[in-house]
DNA sequence: AGAATACATTTGCATAAGCGTATGTGTCCA
DNA sequence: TGGACACATACGCTTATGCAAATGTATTCT
C-alpha cells in the first residue's frame, strides 16, 4: 500500500539553493505558490482558477512536493497543499520575499481575486462543488507535526 | 562590427519573475554572483576561484548578462562582470535576500576565502598576472550610465 | 602586420523539463 | 461491490539546458 510520492517521516531536508530556485522557475508555480501564501488550498481551486489542467496542475505541485517546498494533507476525497518553510532562516527569509514579489504582480494579484470570487460563490463553480474551501494558516505554517510530506 | 551579444541601449528590462529564477538554478551561476556580491569582478578571477573551464564561465556569465542580473564592462583585454540590481523594490529585496543566503553557505565561503587569497598574492596564480583586481562597489550598484548592458 | 592573451560563441550531444493524453489510485456513496 | 469523484502518474513527444571541444573576436605587444 505506496502512499503516491508522499512519506511520513516529518523530516525535512534542507534546501540544496539551486534546486529551490529550480522550483521556482516555472510561472505556473509561481502561481501555485502565490495562492497558497497564507493559506491551505484544495487542488481544485487551483485547477478553477488557473484554468490550467488538472494533470498540470497535479504535476507542478509534485514537483514543489518533491522540493520540500509543500506539504499535502488529505481531506476525504480532496488534498489540501500548502507552503512549508525552510528551516533554514536566510531561505525562509528569501522565500518570503519571493512571495510578497508574487503579491505584487498584475497576474498573480488577478489569480487571488479568482480565488476570492470563487471562494464566495463556490456554487457557480461546478469544479468545486463541496470541496473544502481554502483555510487561512496563521503565522505562514510553521512546521507541524502529523502531515504528509516531501518525498 | 558586432560588440558580442551586448548593447548600449542602457535600458533594463523588468524581470519576468520566472526569468530570475531560472537564472538562479544554476549552482555555478550562484557561485559566480557570490562572488560578485559587493565587487566587480574580472572573468579570470571566476575561472581561477571555481576551477571550471573558461568557456563555462563565460557561458554562465553570458546566461546571467542576458537574464539582466549582471553587466559587463571592458578594461583593455579583461572583462569584468558585476550584479545590476533590479529596478523594482520587491525583486531588488528578493536577490539582496538570495545573495545573503548565498553567504551562509560552506562552499560559497570557500569560494571567497580563494578570491580573498588569489587576490592577495596574485603572482602564485598563473591564470590571473597582471589581471585587474576585483574592485568593490560602493552600495550594490545602482544602474550607472555608460555601461555595456545586457542583451 | 603577426603572435599572444582573454574572452565569447558555436557545435554536437546528453539529459532535464514541460505539455497533453491516457491511465492508475484512494475515497466515498449507493 | 460497483460506480463516481478527485487526484496522481506514466507515456510519448518537444523544447530547453548543460557540457566539452573547437573556433571566433577584440585588444595588446612586438
Amino acid at each position: 500500500m505506496q502512499m503516491y510520492s508522499t512519506n511520513m517521516t516529518g523530516r525535512q531536508k534542507p534546501f540544496a539553493m539551486d534546486s529551490l530556485f529550480r522550483a521556482l522557475a516555472d510561472r505556473t508555480r509561481l502561481r501555485l505558490l502565490n495562492l497558497m501564501t497564507g493559506q491551505e488550498i484544495c487542488v481544485c481551486y487551483f485547477i478553477e482558477v488557473t484554468g490550467e489542467s488538472q494533470p498540470k496542475i497535479s504535476r507542478h505541485l509534485a514537483y514543489l512536493r518533491r522540493a520540500g517546498i509543500v506539504a499535502a494533507r488529505r481531506e476525504g476525497k480532496w488534498m489540501h497543499y500548502r507552503i512549508t518553510e525552510p528551516q533554514d532562516a536566510a531561505g525562509r527569509r528569501v522565500l518570503r520575499e519571493v512571495l510578497s514579489w508574487l503579491r505584487e504582480d498584475k497576474a498573480m494579484q488577478a489569480d487571488q481575486a479568482r480565488l476570492a470570487r470563487a471562494c464566495c460563490k463556490p456554487e457557480k463553480f461546478v469544479s468545486i462543488q463541496g470541496a473544502p474551501p481554502p483555510m487561512a494558516l496563521s503565522a505562514l505554517t510553521r512546521t507541524s507535526s502529523p502531515r504528509m510530506e516531501a518525498r
